[in-house]
DNA sequence: CTCTTGACTGAGG
DNA sequence: GCCTCAGCCAAGA
């Protein structure tokens, strides 16, 4: 085998699949638990292939917990309505109480 | 190899 | 608190 491109991807891909129920982790977070922390730009960038996957990118949002990736999914009010499915607050695209949902994979874990 | 794009973040006004 | 600018890194053409 010679995993070579989809090296930083996958790992994105795993982390994501890791958020639990009822939590969001942003970018950044993520970005930072591969070693990569100036990288958050690529962890969006490789959730344009979680199409298809079983990566809940709903769970991922940017530090503010703005619902930046909303237009990515096919609905407009897709993400939210997710996000909402599973206990979490969000107004405006914006997720409530985020300090208090926050998980980040590189204290958690 | 060079240039552009992007689901980001931090700093400055 | 809001807006703007610059930096950062990887993939695609």
């Amino acid at each position: 085998m010679k995993p070579k491109t989809l090296n930083f991807f996958d790992k994105v891909y795993e982390v994501a699949r890791l958020i639990p129920f009822g939590r969001v982790t942003s970018y950044g977070a993520i970005a930072n638990y591969l070693g990569a922390k100036r990288s958050a730009r690529m962890v969006g960038y490789a959730m344009n292939g979680s199409g298809g996957k079983d990566v809940p990118a709903h769970r991922v949002v940017n530090r503010k917990g703005l619902l930046t990736g909303k237009h990515h999914f096919d609905g407009t009010n897709l993400m939210q309505q997710l996000l909402e499915s599973e206990g979490i607050r969000v107004v405006n695209n914006q997720i409530q109480d985020l300090d208090a949902i926050f998980w980040d994979p590189a204290k958690e874990l």
